[in-house]
DNA sequence: TACACTAATAACCCACCAGTCATTAACTAG
DNA sequence: CTAGTTAATGACTGGTGGGTTATTAGTGTA
């Protein structure tokens, strides 16, 4: 006769086993799961506490409350990245067009394709019923990111490459489009018909070339304007 | 003594009154106020019985369940309006780059600014916990709009305004931003900082600036890549 | 082997909710 | 006025889930 099923991540351990240290890093890697996959409110402390092959009481020995353990997976997999992403900008030796495709590309390629992408989606959806946990995000994640795009366009500036945007509202045009990516892969993504798949590397490109580019031909651009 | 309080809408009615005929409209425009408000796994029949004025019993005399639900309400406060949105464009006389402009300003004061595009967010939000609405909303809303934006942009390249885009990748850097504004007024929108607010008529601006002109200065643009 | 010490558990509490159905009462035709 | 029709009700069901706590059992020490 077989063992019944352990279908939980650390396999084939003694049940009870005593592993302080080991917890809460499991524990977040199966919340990270479970809050991409069907969002806060709808994740059950429950199967967060299973999938790390741990019983819901021990998930509240190590986090306090569903929502301290949100925060914790949001420290984990975003907020800790920015340093390295600025400081990646900062050495970047090139054109500020150069550097603002390789910066959505890799953006994309290390953010936005991976599940930690997710939790910025579920944050957008659920703001809103969860005020605390929105004002968490904007000041961990959102006041940062747009930090990092204005360096970028800032630079642009500084060179004579870029037009003279407006810094407020100048970072939109480039965010949007990528945070809107975002959402579609986490939300239509997985359920739409072929034909309206959207390809995010071809996806991206359109976006790099609109935004560089614009749409009119030479000919039919109005003289830039210049108004605040 | 008072009469105990009746909060609900159709004040000053006898209770039980039989209004066949109206209930179906109270209950839609209380389920659209409370999707938007709250989301529409977080709304609770009840209450958007409550608010019409009636009892849970009668919404289900009505709707057959809350899924069926909304998609009347999505039928009723956006799919009915494309074929009014079409004939306005198609009836634009001038240039097409005035068009966009006109149109994004417009969708704005009669869509985005409205409750009704509270539904669009609730949909990216919920989608992929409920794929049978996620679905029905991609026939009834998402291939419609992109197909307005579309006839936008073919009508600038016909008109050799524009460049000659890709159709499918074309008209996501025109609508994802205008995307992306919904969900933010309808998410983070209410609790961030004053310095963090967008004003959508700035947001906007920018928007059709960038898209129109790109960031570029014209002597950095490079020469007009046109693989496919 | 015996004894703390504490990580881990599972049963428990309480509140919530989509959808149902037997009952009630507003209207109406005669 | 009355009887028949049906719009409207609200109590009920079956199920869920965040967080708590008394209890159980690993672990290190002597």
């Amino acid at each position: 006769m077989t063992r019944p099923p352990e279908d939980h991540l650390p396999l084939a351990l003694a049940k009870r086993a005593r592993r302080k240290d080991a917890r809460p890093g499991e524990l977040l890697a199966a919340a990270l799961d479970l809050f991409v996959e069907k969002g806060f409110a709808a994740t059950r402390a429950e199967e967060v506490a299973k999938r790390a092959g741990v019983s819901k009481g021990t998930l509240f020995l190590y986090f306090s409350s569903k929502e301290e353990l949100f925060k914790a997976v949001v420290r984990d997999s975003i907020s800790d990245r920015f340093p390295g992403w600025l400081s990646e900008i900062d050495a970047y030796t090139g054109t500020a067009a150069d550097l603002l495709r390789h910066s959505m590309s890799t953006w994309w390629a290390r953010y936005g394709a991976t599940k930690a992408s997710g939790i910025s989606k579920l944050v957008m959806s659920e703001a809103s019923n969860f005020p605390e946990l929105a004002m968490f995000y904007q000041r961990e994640v959102v006041e940062p990111g747009r930090e990092l795009i204005r360096r970028i366009l800032q630079r642009g500036i500084d060179s004579g490459e870029f037009r003279a945007i407006d810094m407020n509202y100048g970072i939109y045009p480039v965010l949007a489009p990528m945070l809107f990516l975002v959402m579609w892969k986490h939300s239509f993504g997985g359920c739409v018909p072929a034909a309206s798949q959207i390809v995010p590397e071809d996806y991206i490109r359109a976006h790099l070339d609109t935004v560089l580019h614009g749409l009119c031909l030479p000919a039919n651009q109005k003289p830039i304007d210049t108004r605040k």
